[in-house]
DNA sequence: TTAGGTGCAAATCATTTGCAATCTC
DNA sequence: GAGATTGCAAATGATTTGCACCTAA
């Protein structure tokens, strides 16, 4: 069972993102509403793929074209992080949508977040140093969770 | 023309890699060595592809498959940092083979280095916190570089 | 009624792989 | 000469797209 979040909070963050998908003109089909669900109650940055996996025993009919342009649609809204991977899929996150650190464990995949209060300050002088203008960032720390570390028997 | 390193640093770079490319039982062709070539002296962290164009005019025999593989070589000996991005091609930086932060441009794809001194203890820090052994990590600022922000008339 | 949404299947695209021919050592 | 390397072409795999049908508002 993958972990979630209290089911109060995902609930209002569902709530929260039919209101701007609303506001927008779209519409809410059940899929839809599904996929909200399902990433809504996740802390452990899902990817398309397992959202799909996660939905099939109830929604035998869903196609993962339909997650797919389901996070396409949370993406232009701004209310998703995607976290890119060349290898495997991509992971997201509904309930953080910036930019903020990430803890990846490069054996079985475990992705959690992970606060570095400074990192705004970081961002700031880059960009004063260099001229960019810094929109985003991306803060990954790879390597092995403590279950994977014991199974390496070190 | 590509920004390239001065013409002795690349030298002594490609040096390097050769002889730890035939302390590994690698062969030395003309089309690994001029791969290497053009990797030690690019700074604008090229990608596969790009390292095959630069070649095309001087060797029209190369194939991509082969800058693929002498990549895959220098990766198993950990002398080359990829860049990986989901879309768009993969960037490389044979010149400072280990983690290190980068500015990246979302709009004409430029891509260069930034030091932050103090990421090896947020590193730590991440570490002790919370059990996983941080083996590398990646810190990119992306936004837009002084040339595309003045393109966007702001 | 009518856009927007769905789901299938085909397309995309960087990268990888199988394999016969060709080189380096 | 043996074994690594090359280059072609086909395979891979996550994601995207075209399109006919459907359905929420």
């Amino acid at each position: 069972m993958p972990p979630s979040v209290s089911p109060g909070r995902a609930a209002a963050r569902v709530d929260d993102l039919v209101r701007q998908l609303r506001a927008r003109g779209h519409r809410l089909t059940p899929q839809r509403l599904a996929v909200l669900r399902v990433l809504a109650d996740s802390t452990d940055h899902p990817s398309a793929e397992q959202v799909y996996q996660r939905l099939r025993p109830t929604y035998p009919m869903l196609s993962p074209a339909t997650v797919y342009k389901t996070i396409d649609v949370l993406k232009a809204m701004g209310q998703i992080l995607e976290l890119e991977f060349r290898e495997g899929a991509n992971r997201y996150d509904v309930n953080i949508p910036v930019s903020h650190p990430h803890l990846v464990c490069t054996s079985c995949g475990r992705l959690e977040d992970f606060d570095v209060a400074e990192l705004d300050r970081l961002a700031e002088r880059a960009a004063a140093a260099t001229g960019f203008r810094v929109l985003r960032h991306r803060l990954d720390f790879y390597g092995l969770c403590p279950a994977c570390r014991d199974d390496r028997a070190d």
